[in-house]
DNA sequence: CGTGTAAGGAATTCTGACACG
DNA sequence: CGTGTAAGGAATTCTGACACG
């Protein structure tokens, strides 16, 4: 199950002590969208263990001398190049369909 | 991995929501040591998710009557039970070594 | 016993800004 | 660009106590 690591429940200060990071950055890699924790409704910010993985990713992409907005594009071509791959594999469950099934309907 | 539901990282108002119950019940049942949260420096305190769903279990056998303390014994025998379950597992483990190792001294 | 609440205070977090390099 | 810091304020949490049932 990912539901625990994907939960938005963990406040800065928190998350400041588990990656070694000020909170003066995480707030900085939050406003250059490395990370988008939830709100609560006073405003506080609430962090996943998933985000907290991403700015120790981050952390080391910046000791290796990378920039906020390099991290961000890479961050971005990840996406789409796994969104792309999701959509060549759901057309060819599609064409698999055609070959064996196109006489039999779904149950 | 268990490391995200052991991790002590959720403050009490998050625990609040996650948990349907109030502020002052968590602490109540912290106090019957049917939970054990860590504290930050300052004193607040942290919780895991494993201890939110040992908070919604408490919540189920309140609304089936049970008290605190019957909670809490039923914890303690189930503890008991468990490291009495391990025991037997290692002895076995050791009989094993016995008939079948006696003269190979382990590596 | 279990829980709500008002009280006073302390810890935590927030934003916008200035500074430095 | 990335980060520290002082500033002022708001949200969050803490404890001990009184109340009720």
């Amino acid at each position: 199950m990912v539901s625990y690591r994907e939960k938005k429940v963990i406040p800065i200060g928190t998350v400041s002590e588990l990656t070694g990071l000020s909170v003066r950055q995480i707030r900085y890699y939050e406003e250059r969208k490395l990370v988008v924790p939830e709100r609560s409704k006073g405003g506080t910010r609430k962090f996943s263990f998933e985000d907290v993985d991403m700015l120790v990713e981050v952390a080391n992409k910046m000791e290796d001398g990378m920039q906020t907005y390099e991290i961000h594009k890479m961050r971005e071509r990840e996406k789409k190049q796994i969104s792309k791959e999701k959509m060549r594999e759901e057309m060819l469950k599609g064409q698999l369909n055609v070959q064996f099934n196109r006489h039999r309907p779904p149950s």
